[in-house]
RNA sequence: GGCGACAUAGCCAAGCGGUUAGGCAGAGGUCUGCAAAACCUUUUAGAUCGGUUCAACUCCGAUUGUCGCCUCCA
């Protein structure tokens, strides 16, 4: 039975799709003025790795993931290039896809863009200021009147006083109230615009959310999931418009992901340790910077450091070491995996809030016992390689030929040829009983970060 | 100031009221021309102070500390 943390209950619950076997997803997506950064590879690949084991466990899930193509951040981010908002976020929109496709994130379901559901998120509005929930001020902008829904606060567990005490909101003079946030927002001369009963402008941050998963999914839906900063205040504001528009419940369960942290400090721009996906993937292999982001539970704070990202590099080749000899079997698909006692424990811990630490725990354990009967019994061996590279696939990972993540290298170091032709001149050696240059050779090649291995089937090498 | 989360061995990181988490690193061993990998054995735990209990790392309370949100941020 699947369990989930509820971030409204503050607990773990028991699953209950509102249709059986059926399960409807949003999760806010990026906001592209910029390249993908650590935390949306969080967000990306603990969703995608929700929704991967969910489908595995028999669930029909729609998984939608949004675009917010139009804001603040882009045109200001497009005046100061000099170029059309739309440029901007195609540019980013493609940046992003080749990062997921590079994390071996699956695609969503649906991948709804704000500018292209104009007419839903006006409608909305429309809707809240008719029931009185919204009004429009003077300056053209539409804002959402807090004080009008009863519930305001329940997710993030404030009041809507201490919001009044504590703030540190700028009011705008069009405001009712400080605590007010805009709907929609009027266009300031030469800005992108769309027309609407208010005046030339667009949507508020928030209000596309709430139209196109309401336009996706329906009035109430199963999960949505978001980044760490995220509860207050855009799901906050979303419930308010949702269920201020609809009468219903908006959401049955909110998931959060934990913060990317770097060297122990917030990553965040003006301390200028921001990471990106691409600036990553040039030092590390991505099913390192995957295994980095899964080997955590989704909900807990990562830390990223070299360090990390080399401990994650030693897991994963802990992996591809055991899995070395057998390059060539085929992964365990779901079926035959019914019947492995692992893949039971891998479902039970899975089961408690995706625990993927325990589950990649399991696979240790598997891994171990693979190197076991690899001396024993081949047949045995070939099984459980099968198996671990079926709980691998679970998580996007082990996806690789071993012998080729083992070898990967940096371009400017030692190439395979080289390496090949040392190794070629070392057999010679042994063969000739030259220890000495036999030695000498090892050690040339582990200056530049290769390693020897000699066995039975001949000299096998892989970088560190 | 308000709300909330967390404190586990050298490092990373889980579950669990009583029975080995796991990985990395360290030590010893088997194997090897030497190594590496692998396997076996093994050393370091549960912030502090109280309480509940036959029994607490695990429950309760307090203290201290770290962090997050309250403003754009995944």
């Amino acid at each position: 039975m699947l369990k989930i943390y509820n971030t409204l209950s503050r607990q773990k619950e028991t699953f209950q799709p509102l249709h059986e076997g059926k399960v409807n997803m949003y999760v806010c997506g990026m906001t592209v003025y910029d390249y993908c950064h650590l935390g949306h590879a969080r967000v990306l690949v603990a969703f995608d790795l929700i929704v991967n084991y969910m489908r595995s466990q028999g669930y029909d899930v729609t998984y939608v993931r949004n675009i917010t193509d139009i804001d603040d951040k882009i045109l200001n981010r497009a005046a100061e290039n000099g170029e059309p908002f739309e440029k901007l976020t195609d540019r980013f929109i493609t940046a992003m896809h080749e990062d997921e496709a590079k994390l071996g994130v699956t695609s969503p379901s649906m991948e709804p863009r704000a500018t292209e559901h104009l007419p839903e998120i006006i409608a909305m509005v429309e809707n809240l200021v008719e029931n009185g929930y919204a009004y429009a001020a003077d300056n053209g902008d539409v804002y959402f009147a807090v004080t009008k829904f009863a519930d305001y606060g329940k997710l993030s567990k404030k009041n809507l006083d201490e919001l009044l005490s504590g703030a540190r909101v700028e009011v705008a003079d069009s405001k009712k109230d400080a605590r007010d946030f805009a709907l929609w927002k009027a266009a300031k001369e030469g800005e992108a615009s769309w027309d609407s009963p208010w005046g030339p402008g667009r949507p508020g941050w928030h209000i596309e959310c709430s139209a196109m998963s309401t336009g996706c999914l329906g009035s109430t839906f199963d999960i949505h999931g978001g980044g760490p900063d995220l509860p207050f205040p855009h799901h906050e504001n979303e419930i308010a418009q949702s269920e201020a528009a609809t009468g219903q419940k908006y959401v049955n369960y909110w998931m959060h992901a934990g913060a990317v942290r770097v060297d122990d400090e917030k990553m965040s721009k003006s301390l200028g340790n921001f990471f990106t996906i691409r600036e990553i993937l040039e030092k590390y292999h991505p099913e390192v910077v995957r295994y980095f982001l899964v080997s955590s539970h989704y909900r807990s704070s990562i830390n990223y450091s070299e360090d990390h990202l080399l401990e994650a590099k030693a897991g994963l080749e802990r992996f591809y070491t055991a899995l070395r000899a057998y390059g060539d079997v085929v992964p365990l698909d779901l079926q035959a995996l019914e019947g492995s006692e692992n893949y039971r424990r891998f479902v039970t811990v899975m089961d408690d809030d995706f625990n993927t630490r325990e589950a990649i725990a399991v696979m240790f354990d598997l891994a171990r016992e693979l190197n076991t009967q690899s001396k024993v019994d081949a047949e045995a061996a070939k099984q459980l390689a099968a198996e671990l590279k079926g709980l691998g696939a679970l998580f996007g990972l082990l996806q690789a030929e071993p012998e080729s993540f083992l070898q990967a290298g940096a371009d400017d170091a030692i190439s395979a040829e080289q390496i090949e032709t040392l190794i070629a001149d070392r057999t010679q050696a042994k063969k000739d009983k030259n220890y000495a240059r036999a030695d000498e050779i090892r050690q040339e090649l582990l200056a530049q970060g290769v390693v020897l291995e000699d066995s039975r089937e001949g000299t096998k090498w892989r970088r560190e």
